[in-house]
DNA sequence: CCGGATCCTGGTCGATACTG
DNA sequence: CAGTATCGACCAGGATCCGG
């Protein structure tokens, strides 16, 4: 017997009833800068690292840019803001346990692509020859 | 000693030399739709399925989304187009086996999400408070 | 040093209409 | 049925300037 589908809400993504978050997350993480400034702080060390040192990091990246992404990933709990009352100003962030914890499964997707990326390119040129 | 920072490019991600790559993958993944038709197309009969099928199956997507989608997908080695030449029109896509091999790397961030969102959630409305 | 305020541009996506 | 074509809204993100 063929299993008749259930009306999947385009939130269910997998089936899952986290489905919208698991979306969320992805889009968030696939933005522009936000897997950079994990990473990067990531190697700093104690995960830690001033605005101007994480500006450093990552050429290409805009003060704007910077400061939106880190709030970002503040407000998702991912890194923590500390600033010091001093002259010239000076503020830390520093990766959470729970920004910390996101490393492991994008490991999966590190594995994947160093195993697998070469067949995506070979299908791109592929498919673009027409 | 300290060691002195080598300068990284915007994209050597994970100072991985397929940074780039994997920026690549999350963007592609993590925009609106190609998540949901891996994952739809996943849950069928032999990972395959015909044009209106996934439509249906995808609520709120639009033909042409679903068109783009499945475009990018296709060029990128992940699901196979075959047309045949009937009346009316039929078009099957099929998951390809580099398409399927994502889903296992995928599961990390299901799992993720599952044991961490809510911590994610919370720290957002103690965010937002304010 | 850190980051807010503005302005602007290109790209993504939705809506709609039309074809082989 | 399975697309393509066209238009327009919206927004991520870059450039630039200013301010505590």
């Amino acid at each position: 017997m063929t299993k008749k589908n259930k009306n999947l809400s385009p939130e269910d993504v997998c089936g899952h009833k986290d489905g919208a978050a698991i979306r969320e997350l992805l889009t968030r993480i696939g933005d522009k800068w936000s897997i950079l400034l994990i990473v990067a702080l990531s190697k700093m060390p104690k995960q830690r690292g001033r605005f101007s040192e994480i500006d450093r990091t990552i050429p290409g990246i805009t003060q704007r840019m910077l400061t939106l992404t880190l709030r970002n990933l503040e407000r998702d709990g991912m890194v923590t803001r500390e600033v010091f009352p001093e002259v010239p100003p000076r503020v830390e962030y520093q990766l959470t346990n729970l920004g910390q914890s996101l490393l492991g499964p994008m490991q999966g997707f590190v594995d994947w692509v160093g195993s697998r990326w070469s067949d995506v390119r070979k299908a791109r040129e592929k498919f673009d020859k027409r």
